[in-house]
DNA sequence: ACACCATTGTGAAATTCTTCACAAAACTAA
DNA sequence: TTAGTTTTGTGAAGAATTTCACAATGGTGT
């Protein structure tokens, strides 16, 4: 497949899609285009998807049990290892093959089970202190659905996601259209 | 507030909050800094977010019960106004003062209810359909949760929730991080 | 009224990102 | 072989974004 092709697919450019590329190394054969089995797991490799990761859930709310039931991560490699609340009625409920904990045990949970990633999904007030411990216990990257921005060392990796933020960027895009018009 | 502190609670330079304000207008006093209402207020005013916004969920799943009964859409002037899922078990069903709707009621109740915002919370096959359909009943925009690249006419903005996407990117941080140590 | 201070708004400079364009490479066919 | 075709990888050019730096301004204190 060539540069061409992939810019179609991918809403880009070809010269994008060769200088990206070439940032990680040289992947295509002159003349002929990239091998799509040979560029996907050189990809994967360098973006660390050829392997598993250990993941917490803290957070058991309605967005909790989305994710855990959210099919394509345990088919990406994401596996749930463990899942915190501080709710006492959702303790020890079973979920799936997981049994709700308490906050309690986290710091030892993370650890005994070496936990890689953590995805908060509580509400912001609970947020900041559970990233902390978190990053204390050596949590290694955090997924962030609580709409705050967190205060953790550089070397732990945040990614955000604010639900709002994202229908709030539509609604500046429409008003920002009907002024052009 | 200066622009100074501004730019430490957001993340950026004290330079780039001032020259991204001037964009829209002229916001400060100089040698005073910005009045925060007023500098709110505006920026409310001119990313549309000062006004209520009429949206339809379109899929009854686990995401979009998360989604339903999140607070801070309600509160932020996201009003729910249809729901609507293939499932004959979930038709009829009441979620709070709503009903899901048959898909076949689709285009007739996004025209009478005046639906501006469509939420695609459904599997990927179903998505490009609905958008499409969505898109030809007149609705403003699109926010995204299928993981898919929705073609539709480039006046119709979509906003993507890739959920794998996002911990794909901390699996990269990760691992970059391991490989500058 | 006047001097002083803090901070904006904005051209110009610096930096970063994207596109262009082409020599080098790899294959095909005669 | 050799000529022809295609497409990469990449310097150089061009465009966009960010930072710098400072004249202009509005407020404060005497």
């Amino acid at each position: 497949m060539s540069s061409e092709e992939l810019a179609a697919r991918g809403q880009t450019t070809a010269a994008q899609v060769r200088k990206d590329l070439s940032h990680f190394g040289s992947f295509g054969k002159r003349g002929l285009g990239y091998s799509v089995d040979q560029l996907r797991d050189r990809l994967r490799s360098i973006l660390g998807l050829d392997r598993s990761w250990r993941v917490a859930l803290v957070g058991a709310g309605r967005i909790g049990l989305a994710l855990f039931e959210y099919p394509a991560f345990r088919s990406r490699g994401y596996d749930w290892v463990a899942i915190f609340d501080s709710d006492p009625e959702k303790i020890g409920q079973a979920w799936g093959d997981q049994v709700v904990r308490s906050p309690d045990e986290f710091e030892k949970v993370l650890q005994d089970l070496d936990i890689e990633l953590v995805i908060l999904a509580l509400p912001a007030d609970g947020a900041q202190e559970m990233a902390m411990r978190a990053v204390d216990a050596g949590v290694r990257g955090i997924l962030n659905f609580a709409p705050i921005r967190l205060n953790v060392p550089p070397k732990v990796p945040v990614e955000d996601v604010n639900l709002v933020m994202e229908l709030e960027a539509l609604s500046f895009q429409i008003t920002q259209g009907e002024r052009d018009a």
